[in-house]
DNA sequence: TTGAAAATAT
DNA sequence: TATATTTTCA
């Protein structure tokens, strides 16, 4: 069981996000029109990990801005504009795209409830993106099975590719890139293509990655990087069984202090995992000594 | 609520 | 035109 835990942490450590994966985020949430009245032009403009909720229609009086960020709270009382918020009435919800990091958000919270339990709903909950919705979730895990399906036809007559579900295998055998590039930007988990052998309820961190980008603090990333600094980052997510107690692959802590960040999301067999806000927005740096360093955006909670 | 199909938007 | 995302429907 160490040995699982080692692993974890190694994968964790691996999975740690590349400079040029932090930064691109910057859908473009603002239609071209409105980039070009402002003069927006390659500038790092803000993106939003979601899709903002809705607040101004056609008229141009829009300020993109902040991302709404679950998270702590957002100190909103500052009381500089009177625009309340209103219940979007009718207004239509910015077309959601999906990101590589999103979808890999999505991949991984369907892998973690397993296919069985993956349904729209919960995985929307474990997803915990604001501004994400369970149709979005929906129309997205249709096409998603889709896909899955399409693979196990392939990998059946194809007779080539056993376990391997690399992107490049994939796009070897034949999928199409350009169709399924954002499916096969996250490799498809292996119990995804076995339906026969039901996925176990595998306690896996949710996310850790994204637990580290959403801790206000600096990390830093790289050879040099400490287990204690890691430990620190990755203290608000895991996995919360049925009897209370709190167990994460690297540290254990009461359930009260998990629950800080975010409502608990509970699947059937019991288990329930809680979800971090998920941001997208993130600095990156180098270190003088090579190590990467990772702002993240204060929430305003500091 | 879910999954699938039809409708739209890009 | 093709693909991606949304909306409708059973």
């Amino acid at each position: 069981m160490r040995e699982v835990d080692s692993n974890w942490f190694a994968k964790w450590e691996d999975e740690l996000p590349a400079p040029d994966e932090l930064i691109p985020l910057s859908q473009s949430l603002i239609t071209t029109d409105l980039a070009l009245a402002f003069d927006i032009r390659n500038s790092h403009q803000i993106a939003t990990a979601a899709v903002p909720p809705p607040q101004s229609t056609a008229n141009s009086s829009a300020e993109f801005d902040s991302a709404e960020l679950g998270g702590g709270g957002e100190g909103g009382s500052g009381g500089g504009s009177g625009a309340g918020d209103e219940p979007a009435r009718t207004l239509k919800r910015p077309r959601l795209v999906w990101t590589p990091q999103l979808h890999k958000r999505f991949v991984d919270a369907v892998a973690h409830l397993g296919i069985k339990n993956a349904v729209p709903k919960t995985i929307m909950q474990l997803m915990s993106v604001d501004g994400l919705t369970r149709e979005n979730v929906a129309s997205h895990l249709q096409k998603y099975r889709l896909y899955l399906k399409r693979m196990q036809g392939m990998s059946s007559n194809g007779g080539g590719v056993g376990g391997n579900n690399s992107p490049a295998a994939l796009a070897a055998v034949g999928v199409d890139p350009a169709t399924d590039h954002l499916f096969a930007s996250s490799p498809v988990p292996a119990h995804f293509l076995h339906p026969s052998r039901a996925n176990s309820d595998h306690f896996l961190p949710f996310l850790p990655v994204t637990a580290m980008q959403n801790h206000h603090q600096m990390a830093v990333v790289g050879p040099g990087a400490h287990h204690h600094q890691l430990q620190q980052q990755s203290r608000y997510f895991g996995t919360s069984p049925p009897n209370g107690q709190f167990e994460h692959p690297l540290m254990r802590q009461s359930q009260e202090q998990v629950q800080r960040m975010g409502t608990p999301v509970h699947s059937r067999n019991g288990s329930a995992v809680v979800p971090l806000p998920y941001v997208e927005d993130l600095e990156s740096a180098t270190a003088t000594d090579g190590r990467k360093i990772l702002t993240l955006f204060p929430t305003g909670d500091d």
